[in-house]
DNA sequence: CAATATATAATTGCTCACAACTAAATTGTA
DNA sequence: TACAATTTAGTTGTGAGCAATTATATATTG
């Protein structure tokens, strides 16, 4: 005889711990990001840029696992901000470059201010911290079923 | 002297973990949903439903942290669909009573099996996602300013 | 070379999410 | 009772997110 499914509320499930904390985490952001003109996906179009320096709209959404109608509407209201240049790859006239401004680059300071204040909020400690954030990027991987490569 | 502060990229941000798994997760929800003809958030009101069996829309915001600009029109679509009924409190004209019809009740077994399914794919061991949980459900009490009450 | 396949960005349509505000009902209090 | 404060839902406007589709450019193949 089979048992009928047993359906889980939602003080039982993952999906809405993460949901919730990942918006909480978020609203943390908000008052900094305000004070600045930004969005927090803006934020992290800015921090992707920041490191890599230039990158197409597909290698941008590569990091960012956000696809072109996101990134195509949000980076042209960050180009009217000034925040970013669009342009044309020469070589292939597919591609767009994006690539940030100076007003954007200014933002930097800001923009570490901010992190280190939030990440004091969350009240974790250093290897909670890294523990944490470790066991998500994996569940991230895996639930997208991107094959996780050992660090070297 | 004063040291810059430093920015830190993509890969050492909690919060990017967070929200980029998050999104993998509900993700991996979508197609058991799309079969079922709702979104994630309308789940989430289902599943808080069928524990609390009536509720207001205060309530319901209260419980999945979000307020009356999304609930409102959540519910409306949810009625349009037939799966709540939305009625005044006789005792109170304010308050908007939210109830599942037997449409939406009739969807309690597909979500659980999702829910297993869902949750089989995290390849998490139960103690791992337990404790994953209890993590983030403090830190999204913490981020919110909600005071913790320890459990009795 | 021409035809086909692939890659890339943009567009469309729908649903959340939230800040800021409005409208209406209830409660508290002088 | 008046009337101010509070509570509650709803509205408006902006900005994500994403599925599905389209347009264009490049690469591949016969």
């Amino acid at each position: 005889m089979e048992t009928a499914p047993q359906l889980q509320f939602l003080d039982e499930r993952l999906c809405f711990a993460l949901y919730s904390s990942s918006k909480a985490v978020m609203g943390a952001y908000q008052p900094y990001l305000a004070e600045m003109g930004i969005t927090y996906p803006q934020y992290l179009v800015c921090i992707a840029l920041f490191e890599k320096g230039e990158m197409n709209v597909r290698e941008l959404g590569a990091i960012l696992f956000l696809d072109s109608g996101t990134l195509t509407p949000l980076l042209k209201r960050m180009e009217a901000a000034e925040l970013v240049t669009r342009r044309r790859n020469p070589e292939d006239d597919r591609k767009v470059l994006i690539r940030l401004t100076g007003k954007a680059k200014s933002l930097s300071d800001g923009i570490a201010i901010m992190q280190r204040e939030v990440s004091q909020k969350t009240c974790l400690q250093s290897s909670d911290f890294q523990n944490l954030k470790k066991l998500l990027q994996e569940l991230n991987l895996r639930m997208r079923d991107i094959p996780e490569y050992q660090p070297s």
